[in-house]
DNA sequence: TTAATTGCAAATGGTTTGCAATATT
DNA sequence: AATATTGCAAACCATTTGCAATTAA
């Protein structure tokens, strides 16, 4: 069984809310393209051809709702979109991200090496560091020809 | 003698670009706010105080145009607004923000410990990296109390 | 002089909101 | 039955664009 609709059921009936089909099917959605960073708009696509009713305000309403009981993060590309993805309870979503600016391509690299950045901030800065978001700029391979 | 207003004066003239009172006013505003990472908007009523005339098209064409020279870069704090912040032609911005969940404040580190990591993407997946953007999310002093 | 730039007002486009109808609990 | 949720259309709001008037080179 799917371990993220368990916890979206949860996390609705802990909070009051419901659980409908258009929920279900926008995380199925999400879950389907994990790692393809889709906007909004693109999740609305792939949903409509599951669900052909479903209306565009109900995909935001629900990204929204998403976020705020962590069940899916947002990314920001600086494209005007809004980005999301599965945040995964064990919080290994520490990954980077290589934004191509030739190309636009955005490739993902899970290197762990930031714990330590992270433990010298928090001691010297105070600030209790719960996540991050790290994008580096510049050319992939193929634009870098 | 202002490095920064020399620096544009010669980008501008070098492509052709006209050096107009305007231009000058929203540099001055974005040096006298070094670290505040204003948005355009606010850019635009500061500089609106000093140049009553000015429109908001003027300021987001402007905005645009510093970015395009590299004398300015695009900040985001996923609050919905565009930010500026002058960009060093010593390439030290190498800056972090730590953005505090709670209160929302943005508070700016200095500490340059990404190189390895660069280092180390750039030979295991071959892309060539010419910046980075890294945000850490998390509590500051007051509210992790 | 002449090509770039400006200010204004209208358009754009991703996202949000009000509301009556509908579905979940 | 009660309340949350939906779909639609209209509203929002930061940013962009068209254009005639203005200005820097």
């Amino acid at each position: 069984m799917d371990t993220l609709i368990e916890r979206l059921k949860s996390k609705l009936t802990e909070k009051g809310y419901k659980l409908t089909t258009q929920r279900r099917i926008i995380l199925d959605v999400i879950l389907e393209n994990q790692g393809n960073h889709l906007s909004s708009e693109e999740i609305y696509d792939k949903v409509k051809s599951k669900y052909p009713e479903i209306g565009l305000a109900t995909v935001y309403r629900t990204l929204q709702l998403l976020e705020e009981l962590g069940i899916v993060y947002k990314v920001n590309f600086n494209d005007g979109y809004n980005r999301y993805e599965v945040s995964s309870s064990t919080g290994d979503h520490r990954h980077h991200h290589l934004v191509c600016l030739k190309c636009g391509k955005v490739i993902e690299v899970k290197l762990d090496l930031l714990e330590n950045l992270e433990n010298r901030i928090e001691k010297e800065s105070k600030f209790k560091i719960v996540d991050h978001n790290v994008k580096f700029f510049g050319y992939c391979e193929e634009c870098s020809k």
